[in-house]
DNA sequence: CATGAATGAGCATTCATTCAT
DNA sequence: TATGAATGAATGCTCATTCAT
C-alpha cells in the first residue's frame, strides 16, 4: 500500500475514476481498465493501490459511505433516542423539531438530500449488493442498527399509547425503512424525474415521506386532529 | 427451434435448470455449461433453443410472470376499479373483502403468496434488472400500470373526503407499492425469516402491509375507531 | 446413396441449392443448413446423399464440368490436331474458321461463352482451388492437356517457320492460357463490367484475346500484313 | 497496442509466425494459437497487437506490400510514362534499357524477382482476396493504376504508329497483366517447377513474357525484322 | 427416405493479474 | 512508485455430423 503524497493523490483519482465509470457503464461492465484510464494511470498501477476489483469497489463505496448511506428517519437524534423522545407533533413541516414527527421529517430530509447527492452511488450499490459478497453483509448491519433504534421507538410510542398498538412494531420499521429507500430508488435511479430533484420537489417527497410514516404510526395528535391544508396544490 | 414433444421437454428442462443455477450461483456466476450440465444435456443443445445467455434468462422470467408479479394490492378488484369501491372497512382481518380495506389486504395477502413461490426468481429479477436491458422496462411498465390504477383510487376517496387530502395521490401510491415489494424482499430475499415463510409469518405480514396502507391513507371508519386487539402477541 | 426417383430429384435440388448459396456467401461462409434450408429439406437428408461438405462441392463442380471448364482456345479441333492445321490465316474476324487464326478464335469464343454462362461456379473454383485438396489437381490435369497439346501445335508452327522460334513453345502455350482464364475472371467475376455481358463485348473480348494470341506468334500471313480497320471504333 | 522496444519485436515475430504459418497450413485453416504457438508467445499477446484474425493477416500483407506485390512491367519508368518514351526496340535482352521494350523487359524481371522471394505470400494472397473484404479491392486499386498507366502508353503509341492500332488498349493492357500475374502464379506456386526458381529459369521466364508482351503489341522495329537466334536451346 | 433434435469437439476472444524494467 | 507487455485460464458460441423416430 503506497502512502507517499503522489500515492494518496494517485489512490484517490483511481477510487474517483472507479467510481465515475461504474456509474457509467455499470459495475459488471466496467474493466479495470476503463479505471486506469480515466484515472490516467497504467494498469499495473491498480495494483499498487488494491488487490483485486472488489477491493476497489469497496473503496469506492466506502469513501462516500460517511456522507450517503443514511439508512433513513430518526437517525439525528442521538444514539438511542429515535424519534419518540419527545411530546408534541404534527404532519406540518412546521412540527416542533424536536416532536417525533419533526425527527422523522429531518431523518427523511437529511435522507434524501444524500439520496440525490449520490444517486450513482446509490445505484452501484443496488448492482453489487446481489453480487459481491460482504457488501450486503455491511449494507444489512447498517440498516439493521436503525430499524433497531426505530423499534424501539415505536414500541415506546406504543406504550405510551401514542401509536397503534396494533402494529408489529419491527415488521412496521423495517416496511417504513423500506419504503423510503425504495421510493428514492425509484425516484432518482430507476425512473428519474428531475422535478424531485429541485427544491419543491425534495420538500414534497419529504413530506410525503414524512405523513405517511406519521399515518402508518398513527401518532396520536395527529390521528385526532383535522386535515390541514397546504399552500402547493396536491398531486403533482 | 424445435417444435417436437421432445423438443419442449428439453426446453423445459433447460428453462428449469436455468432458474435453478440462477437461484443458486446468481446470474452472473452462472456459466451456460453449468445450465446445460443440470439440465443433462450438451452445450450446443441450448443454442437450438435460446440464442444467448439473455434469452435463456428471458425465458425463465416469462415462464414465470404469470403466476408471480403481481405488483401489489388492488389488482384484482377489476379493471380501473382499484381498492376504493365500496365504503365499510376496519383493519381487521374479516373486513369485508368488498370494502377498500378488504380489497387491499386480498391484494397485499396474493401479493406475498405469490412472493413465497417465486422468492428465487425475484432475487434473480433484482440482480438482473440493473445489468441487463429490456428487463428493467418491462417490468417498470407492470408496475406503472397498478401504481396508475392505485393513484386514481386514492383521488377518489380524496374526494369522497375518505382519505387524508393532504397526500400526493400518485408518490404516495409509489411509496406503498415499493414498500411491499421492497419489504417482501428483505424478507424472503436479503435476510430470510423462516417464520414468515408459515402460514402465521405471512398472515403477519399481510396485516401489517395491509394496517400501513390503510392507516397511511387514514381510511376514515378506521382512523376514528379505537384500536383493536389481536389474539396473537404483538411484535413478533 | 439413393437412386428413387424422389431421390434424384431431391439431390439434385441439393445439388442447385449448394451452388447457388457458395455463390452467394462464398464457399467458406456457407453453412450445410443454408444449402438444405434452401433445398427445402432437412439437415440429415444432405448426408442421405453426400458425406460431407467437400462430397457436395465436388458434386456442384462436377455437375457443370462438362459445359464449362474449357481451358481454352483450340479446343475443338478435334484430339491432337490444335490449331496449327490449316494455313490461311489472319486476325479479322472473317478467317477460315479452319485456319490457326480460325481456331483460336473459335475456342476463345467457346471458352468466354461457356465463362459467362458460369462465372458463378468460376468464382466458387477460385475460392476453392487453394483450399480444398484434390479439386486443385483435377484442374491442372485439364488444364495441362491443353496446354500439351497447343504446346505441340506451337512447336508444329515453329518448325513451319510459320510462328516466331525464339518462343518457348510451352511457357508460351502456359502464358497464353493463363490470360485467357485469368482475363475472364477479372472481367467476369473480379470487377464485372456489364459491357462485357452483351454481345458486342464478348466480341470485342474474344477479338482482343484472338489477336494476342495471333500477334504473340507472329502467325506469319499476319504478321507481315498492314494493320487492319475495324468498324467499331476502338478502345472501349 | 504496444510501442516500445519489446514491443516491435514481439509484433514483428508475430507477423512473421503468422506468415509462415498462413504459407504452411493455409488461411482458412491457420488457428490463431498456430501463430502464438510458432512466435512463442501467449495467446492474449496477440490480442495486445491485433483485434482479430483479420487484422494480423492485413499486417502480414501491409508488411510485404512494399518489396512484392509489383503488379507487372513498367512500374519503374517514372510516373505517367509508361514503357512508351523511346524509340528503339528489340526483343533481344540487351535492348536499350530506356527503349519500350527495356522497360517492359524491365518491368517483368523485377515482377518475376518478387514473386520468387514471396511467392509464398501470392499464395496467400490468392487465398485470400475472395474471402476476406477490403483485401480485394486494395489489391484491384493497386492492379488498376499501373493497368491505366499502359493503358495510356499502348494509346500514345498507337498514336505514333508503333503498335496494332486494332488492339483494344485497355483490355490489352488488363489482358497482358493478367497474364504475368497469372503465369507466375501457375509456376511458383501452384505446380512449382525448380527450374524456374533458378537464374537460367528466370531469365527464361522474363524473356518470354517480354516477348509476349512485344510481339502481342506489334512493337514496330520487332515486329518487322528478322526473327533472332538465341544461345540457350529453346523450349525447356 | 426424410426428419431435426442432440451432440461436443473446437476455436476465438476476454480480461484480471503479474512482474521485469 | 509507475509502467504496460505478457500471461493463460476461462467461456461463449458454432456447426458438421449422427441417429432415433
Amino acid at each position: 500500500m503506497a502512502r507517499g503524497d503522489k500515492g494518496r493523490r494517485t489512490r484517490a483519482e483511481l477510487v474517483a475514476a472507479a467510481r465515475a465509470v461504474f456509474a457509467e457503464k455499470g459495475y459488471a461492465d466496467t474493466r479495470l481498465s476503463d479505471i486506469t484510464a480515466r484515472a490516467g494511470c497504467s494498469t499495473g498501477t491498480l495494483y499498487t493501490y488494491f488487490r483485486n476489483r472488489e477491493e476497489i469497489l469497496a473503496a469506492v463505496i466506502d469513501g462516500t459511505t460517511d456522507r450517503a448511506m443514511l439508512p433513513g428517519p430518526s437517525v439525528e437524534s442521538g444514539a438511542g433516542s429515535g424519534f419518540g423522545a419527545s411530546a408534541r407533533s404534527s404532519a406540518s413541516p412546521d412540527a416542533h423539531p424536536d416532536s417525533p414527527e419533526g425527527r422523522i421529517r429531518e431523518g427523511n430530509r437529511r435522507y434524501v438530500e444524500a439520496y440525490v447527492q449520490d444517486a450513482d452511488l446509490m445505484h452501484l450499490m443496488e448492482q453489487v449488493a446481489h453480487v459481491v459478497p460482504g457488501i450486503q453483509e455491511q449494507r444489512m448491519m447498517r440498516a439493521k442498527r436503525f430499524v433497531d433504534r426505530n423499534t424501539r421507538s415505536i414500541q415506546r410510542l406504543q406504550a405510551a399509547e401514542s401509536v397503534d398498538p396494533h402494529l408489529d412494531a419491527r415488521l412496521t420499521a423495517q416496511a417504513l425503512s423500506s419504503m423510503v429507500s425504495r421510493l428514492c430508488y425509484h425516484i432518482y435511479v430507476d425512473d428519474p424525474d428531475p422535478y424531485y430533484a429541485t427544491e419543491e420537489g425534495k420538500a414534497r417527497l419529504v413530506d410525503t415521506l414524512t405523513r405517511i410514516w406519521v399515518n402508518t404510526l398513527g401518532l396520536r395528535e395527529y390521528a385526532g386532529q383535522k386535515w390541514l391544508t397546504r399552500q402547493s396544490s396536491a398531486n403533482h
